[in-house]
DNA sequence: TTGTAAGCGTTATCAT
DNA sequence: ATGATAACGCTTACAA
């Protein structure tokens, strides 16, 4: 490890104190631009790269942000970090990321890891069995601000940010409706969080609206995995009578189940028509595609971002911005399409 | 931001010298075990954690790890990291992730961020249209080891963790030879990376070993997208002799192949026998279900982590061993059977 | 506009 | 087995 250069290195070469040299690197407005573009190009040309750690002992400040996802493994996710590291980089903050794998366990044991990281801030999408936010009083305590997304859940001084999931869950209902279709199930995921009980409370809405009753035997909470599809798919068939529409909380679960279905003769959409949610590429490969309700996950991550760095800079106070919705679109594709 | 206990103010309450504290904290073995069990349950009643950065910038080294992969969005990626930061927590260290997204270009900042973040070790999967490793040479120059995985390049003093895509190549497609298949078509990605060309390699040795002839035609290079998928059907449906067999070196590129030949008219396995690669969930929502070649991600993950951090600790010098191979395994179902 | 100097919390060296 | 002390590289009152 050969010696690295530092502003005493810069500072002595160009006859300044070290002071003068880290105000000029930091941009300070006491500093002569001629004395700035000396130091810069100096720095530049030594080779010099700012000590973090020297400067976070300093600072008493890490421009380190935590980020906990439920799983990176999917493409919305990994749209949401792409925005993240977007906005990161430019306002030079790094990003330590981890994955609950769904498990609340799992989720407090990396809160404990960020903590101990000293992270500035905590940008976090719930595991599905979540319970609260207690893993999280220690950052509460000491004021460290915390940004939820997606999978959020009400907490004081936190910015949530969302889509309008009842609304989305609402249109995805309807749009079912306007093809016709009158028995209409809904699968859906732990409704523990906000993301699945908003989409079945739209759902539940949209059948009131339009007259239809509600039937709860075509409502199958689980976990959304490809498993759950197939599982639905049977159930399905083994109703006494056969749903003509299915609005799926999750892309993957639906496709998985128009297989299935049609593994067992049912004709999508003529006999049963489907939406998915999340608008995740798997939507296009079954036949017929899926449709689905897309919403942008890099705009999510850069906002995400950015509110929380501006909110460490004191540019702007979360607490008083509350949730931040963003929208959504529904896709209409065939799945689900008269005809 | 309330103040942190600090190894002084044990120090002062246990009537200790904070240099005592610090050995004891570190499991020292010059400290006796009776002040060591007194100091640290003191540490624990007073809420204590370390100050990373106070310790980074006095041992001059991060504990940190830098994480550079093409895209976060995968099953396969996701196992990985998932082993990753098993590793690095249990050894104490972060992870830095970032992904280039497939460009050479971002995986080139990437690594500037990287050693501006003065990780202490790399774990790199190049991205596809990666030319050199010259955006590394800031890493070699210092000496700080790098260990490439999946998606590899020979480099002097870097070891490699890979499957052996040469034979995983060959199996697949001695796999539909083995079926009765005899004019097989590959579908490929950039032949830049060593994944893509030694599975290509594999397929013609393959070919060559059963005698069956080369023909050029049936080998299309692409980016194993959805729409290359698409485009690998057109091709098929326009060719003058349909290939019996295909390889595709992705999962997902072929389950949308799949789906266009079948709207084509084309029947799978029966006109067109199908293997992918990779064993991605997407692999088990088409019908009939794809054969393809699973590999342990997460065992990867956890391999790579400890081989860096063994390197870091002197355990154990990287540069000595320079390739290792995982297993793999031929996983097959009803796309490319016999029937 | 620039300089001086103290201090952030550790750890390593040398001494006891 | 434990203590005193310097140093890691930076930022920021305070001074000039």
């Amino acid at each position: 490890m050969q010696k690295e250069v530092t502003i005493y290195d810069i500072a002595r070469l160009l006859q300044l104190s070290p002071a003068t040299v880290s105000r000029a690197l930091n941009d300070h407005p006491g500093i002569s631009s001629q004395t700035k573009d000396i130091i810069h190009s100096k720095a530049n040309e030594m080779g010099y790269r700012s000590n973090r750690f020297a400067s976070n002992l300093r600072r008493q400040r890490t421009n380190t942000i935590g980020v906990i996802v439920p799983r990176l493994d999917s493409y919305f996710m990994s749209t949401v970090l792409a925005g993240m590291e977007k906005v990161a980089n430019e306002a030079n903050f790094n990003l330590i990321i981890s994955q609950s794998l769904e498990s609340f366990r799992k989720e407090i044991a990396n809160a404990k890891t960020m903590f101990d990281s000293r992270v500035d801030g905590l940008l976090v999408s719930l595991a599905s069995d979540t319970e609260n936010l207690d893993h999280f009083h220690t950052f509460f305590r000491k004021n460290i601000p915390m940004i939820l997304f997606d999978r959020v859940m009400p907490q004081k001084n936190c910015t949530n940010i969302v889509i309008d999931n009842v609304r989305a869950g609402y249109d995805a209902t309807a749009h079912l409706i306007a093809q016709g279709r009158r028995r209409i199930m809904h699968v859906t995921g732990n409704l523990r969080r906000n993301v699945y009980a908003d989409r079945l409370q739209g759902y539940r809405q949209a059948l009131a609206d339009y007259g239809l009753p509600t039937d709860e035997t075509l409502l199958q909470t689980t976990d959304l995995t490809r498993q759950d599809g197939l599982d639905a798919a049977d159930y399905i068939a083994g109703l006494p009578s056969t749903p003509d529409g299915l609005f799926v909380a999750s892309d993957f679960c639906a496709v998985s189940c128009i297989g299935a279905l049609q593994q067992k003769g049912f004709a999508v959409p003529d006999d049963v028509a489907v939406v998915g949610f999340n608008n995740d590429p798997v939507s296009l490969v079954i036949q017929p595609n899926l449709t689905t309700v897309h919403y942008p996950g890099q705009e999510m991550g850069e906002i995400a971002a950015q509110s929380l760095i501006n909110h460490l800079n004191g540019l702007l106070r979360i607490n008083t911005t509350n949730t931040i919705l963003l929208n959504y679109e529904l896709i209409v594709r065939e799945s689900s399409r008269k005809r």
